[in-house]
DNA sequence: TGTCCATTATTAAGTCATACAATATGCTTT
DNA sequence: AAAGCATATTGTATGACTTAATAATGGACA
């Protein structure tokens, strides 16, 4: 692809880009523009023509990632007027490649605040698992209950690589989602798990002290589960949250307190 | 766009489509062919050359459509290979579109259940409503409570017109997610919003009776909200959302009572 | 003379047709 | 059986034309 360094927002070297295709790229490129507030909600985007020029890319491939873009409510276009960014509020949140984005790693002057956001997720968090958890101890066939199995072995036999560590964690969590049998906790549970790397990329946790905590939070509630009790899956779910949210709040983040809204502790609803 | 009546698993009159882009219809006509089951996960697509001659529309457009629905993460499409259906749990499930397919007015065959995926919806609803709502009375801005109080105002004086009731209804209860002050529910309303209106059109409810009661559970919600009262808004939320499931429960639906997994009833984490 | 409406121009996105490149599949050849 | 080649299918590029919305123009009427 290669970029005009002299052209506007810009703000991805040339990396590789992972060899998918081209339409790929520019999607990521322009979304992540947006929401990492490069470009505000309201303001038009360049013309498909300086766009063209922006990204050396045919007219096709920059039309369909305009396309993909417009889908997942980021921009609106309209014939004459252009393309305009729609108000955040539009956007959908939940798609995975947004909330990827809205943890970018090079915005840095950013208008977006990332721990409000992450913050905001894991409130998210509260909400859901323990309640997904308590679907699945129900309700969740054997072979779900042995995905979360498996996924416990896996972070257990990781020991000290603390990558695979990492994915066992994201995999424990789908598979819990995924066993609670309900459909529309899935997408939720692919963009937790997108979240989840970003947030981990940055609250970058030291290793084995975290492993020796969080891996009996973990198993209390696998075998709530196994056990089939709801309300102990839950409460266990419960506190493993608390206990990544305390340990991320340890960490450099969390500057200011507040931004405008009264920040109440992001939290259950009957504590 | 005008459809060639005899290609293969079709299903859409010639409306007139509401003028929207051409690209939109082909997403429109493919998504809820594959939503709607008509188009089997793990099956191929008809090649490019065939969906062109089946929509008479350009290789364009055509491709900016399967681009969407490639986002979406309903279809993927390979090189050589062709285009293949994915998974259902790949699927973006709370996209929009999606949800609006699954609850198809044209599938009557249906190997989708409809019946089960409107009590994963109000599942979903028990688990996240009540909490959203209660994070609304903790610090929820003067702005949202006023947005909620007029949706409910909209309600009471909406008052026989049951379109009208619906429509404020559904503004009710987006307000209260978004009055949450978390972005991530945003997508989540929108959601629900257009699958409560795919409920409403299949359990068409009985009109005044229904809002005699409805009304004031809503009330006794925002009542709540505006006291900052978070664990009374959380209950009165509860309290409507079985109010609603009991007298869907009623009509029509719900034939043979289960489907594979042993039915619990959907339901609080904590009852 | 000034305001308002209709008409036309212009601009930018929407659509189309065609050509060529890249790549996975499967067959052929050694 | 392994290596290489043919081929089918998506990926990318380009240029022309269409549609629609804004802006400019001009004329009619107050």
């Amino acid at each position: 692809m290669s970029h005009d360094p002299s052209s506007a927002p810009a703000a991805d070297a040339d990396r590789p880009a992972l060899r998918r295709g081209l339409k790929d790229q520019v999607v990521e490129a322009l979304g992540s523009d947006i929401v990492a507030g490069r470009l505000l909600p309201g303001a038009l985007l360049p013309l498909e023509a300086q766009l063209l020029s922006r990204f050396h890319v045919s007219r096709t491939v920059l039309r369909e990632a305009l396309m993909v873009l417009a889908d997942k409510g980021l921009i609106e276009t309209r014939q004459k007027r252009g393309t305009m960014v729609r108000p955040r509020l539009e956007w959908n949140q939940l798609d995975p490649s947004v909330i990827g984005w809205s943890g970018a790693p090079d915005d840095h002057g950013l208008p977006v605040d990332v721990g409000r956001r992450l913050d905001q997720l894991i409130e998210v968090r509260h909400i859901i698992e323990p309640a997904a958890v308590a679907l699945a101890a129900r309700r969740g066939t054997a072979q779900d209950l042995a995905r979360i199995g498996e996924a416990y072995a896996a972070m257990e036999a990781a020991g000290a690589d603390l990558q695979a560590f990492r994915q066992a964690d994201l995999a424990f969590h789908v598979a819990c989602l995924r066993a609670s049998g309900n459909e529309f906790l899935q997408p939720i549970a692919h963009a937790i798990r997108t979240a989840m790397n970003t947030s981990l990329r940055i609250t970058n946790t030291d290793a084995r002290a975290n492993v020796a905590v969080s891996l009996p939070l973990h198993k209390a509630i696998l075998d709530a589960v196994l056990a089939r009790d709801p309300d102990a899956a839950s409460a266990a779910m419960t506190r493993h949250l608390v206990d990544t949210q305390r340990r991320s709040d340890l960490r450099g983040r969390r500057p200011a307190p507040a931004p405008q809204r009264n920040r109440a502790r992001p939290g259950l609803a009957r504590p």
